[in-house]
DNA sequence: GTTCTACTTGTACTATCGTTCAAACAACTT
DNA sequence: AAGTTGTTTGAACGATAGTACAAGTAGAAC
């Protein structure tokens, strides 16, 4: 145990971070099972394992731990999706098999995400952090068209597609967001295969 | 106690149809202010004007509550689009302006529609409420469009369109709007007009 | 009148919540 | 060894939650 995480950019050490992390995973799995009305100090600090009083003083108040549960989701996301962006293959194709995974082992994330962020309309704190989602969706379509509203309707998609596949709660097939992904670019005709 | 509830269409009278419309708009009051965590039949009976025992007497359980509210957004707003879809006006026009109200004074319903929509996630027996939204819009679009993809896409716009609409809390511009749905149906070019 | 039934209230029990706090522990400095 | 600093614990306080329940009302049925 030396310099364990730093992960800050300054010289000085940094602080508990490996235990926040836990915490929040912790706070993650507990969203997932019961909800964002199931995330008390006890029900986090049972979770992780650890004591209430733990919880509280990593995240002295409910409203920390929620936040950064939040971002911590939000960050996760924004990683995966610069990942397609920056990467070499099909954006678009990316992008919904991503998009995809809402039905299939990233549900519990997806699931997380929904709910953190539905808390998000009521604290303008976390606003910003739930519309980092969006942005990054838009900047990855600005690279596919220059029409601003085929971009709004290709964020506008995306999310509607995460939605609905979460509460049909049913396997996505990549290939069919794929394709309704296309039309809401209005690449059903000609730019199918343009992406890049 | 023989055929209490029913409260339906036949003849016979319906037993506290009005107390419990009270309480469920009361209840729709404290979503709206303090969000779904809020509710408790405390919060809710102060609201209403009653007390907590008598919250308790119609809705047993607080789940019950929650459903029944649930239940009566939805069905709100299911009226609103029947209404769109069986009248005269141009439908995809409709649909904009309904979806560019959450942004003004129909955010409040829609901020509670999402954040009980979202408790829908993780309660099977609300699923079908909160599918009820989607499935009209999609059979709106149906009147638009033959292609399935488009169907797809106009629903999951809309939805994402609400979304982002609430995130943001701007006031909605609904000829934005009504451009954003025709790009996401491929109208954006031809049947822009064709409407209806 | 009495009776029955739907409705309403006040009170209380039990559980759990967020948060605090003093004390113990661990590792590193001096 | 003593001290310092960051971490961890157990126990507790006050507040609020869901729910239950016996008693009380009002009005229609008898």
């Amino acid at each position: 145990m030396d310099d364990e995480e730093r992960e800050l950019i300054d010289g000085r050490r940094a602080r508990g971070t490996k235990r926040r992390a836990e915490i929040i995973d912790a706070t993650l799995a507990v969203v997932t099972r019961d909800g964002a009305a199931g995330v008390t100090h006890r029900t986090v600090a049972t979770q992780a394992g650890i004591t209430t009083s733990l919880s509280t003083y990593y995240f002295a108040t409910l409203d920390d731990l929620l936040v950064a549960a939040l971002s911590s989701v939000a960050d996760a996301y924004t990683a995966r999706i610069r990942q397609i962006i920056d990467g070499p293959g099909d954006k678009l194709r990316g992008l919904a098999e991503l998009i995809a995974e809402s039905g299939g082992p990233g549900r519990e994330r997806a699931l997380a995400e929904r709910e953190l962020s539905t808390l998000a309309a009521r604290r303008p704190a976390l606003a910003p952090v739930a519309r980092q989602w969006r942005e990054n969706v838009a900047e990855l379509a600005a690279t596919l068209t220059a029409a601003p509203e085929a971009v709004a309707a290709l964020v506008a998609t995306s999310d509607g597609l995460c939605t609905a596949i979460l509460i049909d709660n049913v396997p996505a097939d990549s290939d069919y967001v794929h394709r309704v992904l296309c039309q809401a670019l209005g690449a059903h005709r000609d730019a199918a295969a343009t992406a890049r």
